[in-house]
DNA sequence: TGACAAAACGAACGTTCGTACTATTCTCAC
DNA sequence: GTGAGAATAGTACGAACGTTCGTTTTGTCA
């Protein structure tokens, strides 16, 4: 059991880069084996149906985006430290996944209004991101650099809005100050966080 | 030139509502003119390639937006009013459009990376309405509501981002506090708009 | 090395896709 | 009421889709 385990690795590692281009569904077998160089027929026989290879996509994705966004960030001081890096992170992170950005943000809209596994697996992943997203806040609140009467759910909301707006100015747009604006909203999320200092 | 025309409309109409849940490439004109009863052939006459239907949909859902979304809010007060009665008539957009929401969010990711005449038309119409809420944001700086020291177009992306994660919350993760959610990240992006009180 | 399992192959399936033709039916101005 | 032209239907096409099957190649360990 060593070279299947290989090929359905670089399977998969191809398999991301593919989806995020031209989503989950547009991801064909046809076009993944053709592009490996493998037969569609043995392809498929690693998976044992599409929906299956569509649900290992996600979670290879999101194995690597734990390793890639959220590990490097939670080196970092507990806290607004943390929560910075985890933006940077992210940010390095859609262009690390090749020319399609994030491949959680292309699925999330594709996948809205479709019923079935590999929405329920998208929805479970995405929940999953908001809540480490709070939990980092309250480490936040704890430290003291933001304020107890922020709803930590609704940060990590707004957070991740400003992450899909960076998305779209930077990918649909190709808005070549996507990044200045996606910080200078990061920034003034941080700030409205940050404890009052002399009110109440 | 009477009944064409009604057909035609009828079409973009449906494909309206299909493409926002389905996405404009998975929006197929065999299922199209099924839904219709149409023949294939009969439908497909109407626009001579997939890809001038899917242009027209687009442009046909402009044209709704328009009149659902933008006109109605300028017949508020200009400046805040404006812009929150945007805000409203955007959310129930969102609804009216079926249960698919807002047909461009969607596009916007399903179209971020498949170059063609398809994602310009599109980008063209995104940049159109940002540009649009930037210009009602500058009526409000102009009335005096927010400070002149806010970008109108990083203002427009903020908003933009609130109605990105809004649309994430309600659609993918069927989120109950989603409303509430997308209306405070509102209430916070005015406030930090509005003209400083004591400073410089 | 030989035996057994894992992995990859090639061909075919039924379906659906977009598109190209031709033929038929409908609509409306005269 | 009829004739012209628009609107729709019918049929066929090549390609691609996911999937199944039986076979062949490759890898692994006793």
């Amino acid at each position: 059991m060593k070279k299947g385990d290989a090929t359905r690795t670089a399977i998969l590692d191809h398999g991301i880069e593919l989806a995020t281009q031209i989503g989950l569904e547009g991801l064909t077998i046809g076009r993944l084996a053709s592009d490996l160089g493998l037969s569609k027929s043995g392809l498929f026989a690693h998976f044992r149906s599409k929906e299956a290879l569509q649900i290992q996509v996600l979670d290879a994705a999101a194995e690597r985006f734990v390793e890639e966004v959220i590990r490097p960030a939670v080196r970092h001081p507990r806290g607004e430290p943390r929560l910075v890096a985890l933006f940077d992170s992210w940010l390095a992170w859609t262009r690390t996944t090749g020319p399609g950005g994030c491949l959680f943000v292309a699925a999330a809209a594709e996948l809205d209004d479709r019923p079935g596994a590999v929405r329920d697996r998208l929805v479970e992943l995405q929940k999953g991101w908001l809540e480490t997203v709070a939990i980092i806040f309250r480490t936040g609140v704890a430290e003291r650099h933001f304020g107890d009467d922020v709803d930590p759910s609704q940060f990590a909301h707004d957070l991740y809005s400003v992450m899909l707006g960076f998305h779209h100015a930077s990918r649909l747009l190709r808005d070549p100050r996507a990044e200045k604006l996606a910080h200078a909203a990061f920034e003034r999320l941080l700030s409205s966080a940050r404890r009052r200092r002399a009110t109440a």
